[in-house]
DNA sequence: TGTACATCAGTGAACGCGCGTTCACTGATGTAC
DNA sequence: TGTACATCAGTGAACGCGCGTTCACTGATGTAC
């Protein structure tokens, strides 16, 4: 049963869409085709009918995450430069950090989901993985109003902390929102940022 | 042909010193139980004389890992506290976040290796995470003659740091380095080290 | 505009493969006498 | 100390399972005339 082409290119989106998410949930190992197109309501077979195959389907993936990673910190990047670019970079940081985002499944931030399993994967994911860290890279230095070097040392940091924070959440909730909260109070005190207008 | 005591416990030190290695080189699931005991030069029947099964064998390396992780930062706590420990905290921020540290195939810090994987693991492996986790903050907070949430924003710099380094290094050296170079200078400086005694 | 046919998204059974785990067997070690 | 037997680390074939991928088939869509 043939379908339409915008019916088509619907569906090939929703499977993209649940990819995003159980990726960054489980990791590319830990889903199967089946289980990705049965989340987008449909059977496995039809599957290469839209990807080449599961590596093709992972570098799409980890493209489309950093694309829409990149938008909240760009628009910080875009506010005028001063107070308020300043107030928004605080919040950008203290929602990053949150335990809102440690919680949420499919993670939004494609360097804490994939980071670790990326040198594992086809070159392919690898080389749209690299040019998405140098994006945010980028423009979080805009954000910053800073050069790349103090955006790369935020970048870990905010990586590093969210990574930590779920490691042990399942067991351990004390311990991952003490990293949490240590780890963007040292960001905000650091930045100089502990004036302006944010959560607390 | 039953062996002697003594060569069966070193048989299964050689297992769980082969599941350390490659555990942190392709984690948990990317290694064959099968692979493991050829490493240890052994056939995988008997793997089950000597664990469990391969999640308990997981636990173990976890463990382990953290063992010999607290080593090194527990030896820089034990420096007398003054320009002593500050330089040996120095060298090991440098040594953590350099190139040959990257580099090494069997990562010897559980953070990074199991850091991401973890939560998807057994109970006992995540708990067995948390407790070397909270013990390694405690290690590195008397490293720095601080406390814990110092402590605990250091390690999700340096977690934060290698993991990026290691994520794009395959692909990309040159970004790899300069997120190295840019997270170490940053900590130095930060944490007063910068007119320590160290690699530079 | 209407008709005939080629196209192709989706279906579900089937494939080959590698995995974790089990098991009958081997034979040197450890132990009871 | 010497002998007989139980123990158990190691072997390698076999298991059941889930995976990524293929394939023959279906039938509505898109297209050529």
């Amino acid at each position: 049963m043939r379908l339409s082409k915008e019916q088509a290119a619907e569906n090939r989106a929703r499977v993209l869409d649940a990819a995003l998410s159980l990726f960054a949930e489980r990791g590319f190992a830990g889903v199967a085709v089946s289980e990705l197109m049965a989340d987008a309501g449909l059977t496995h077979g039809g599957f290469y009918n839209h990807f080449a195959s599961k590596a093709d389907l992972e570098a799409e993936a980890c493209a489309l995450a950093f694309e829409r990673a990149l938008g909240p910190i760009r628009k910080v990047a875009a506010k005028p430069a001063g107070p308020e670019r300043r107030a928004a970079l605080k919040l950008y940081v203290e929602r990053y950090l949150s335990e809102r985002s440690r919680d949420a499944r499919g993670a939004r931030c494609p360097m804490v989901a994939f980071g670790a399993d990326v040198s594992r994967e086809s070159a392919d994911v690898q080389a749209r993985y690299g040019r998405g860290l140098s994006a945010y890279i980028d423009a979080l230095a805009a954000a910053m109003d800073a050069g790349r070097p103090q955006a790369m040392a935020l970048t870990s940091e905010l990586v590093g902390g969210l990574t930590l924070a779920r490691s042990v959440a399942p067991g351990d909730r004390a311990l991952s929102t003490a990293i949490l909260v240590a780890a963007r109070e040292k960001i905000v005190e650091r930045l100089g940022l502990a004036g302006e207008a944010g959560v607390d």
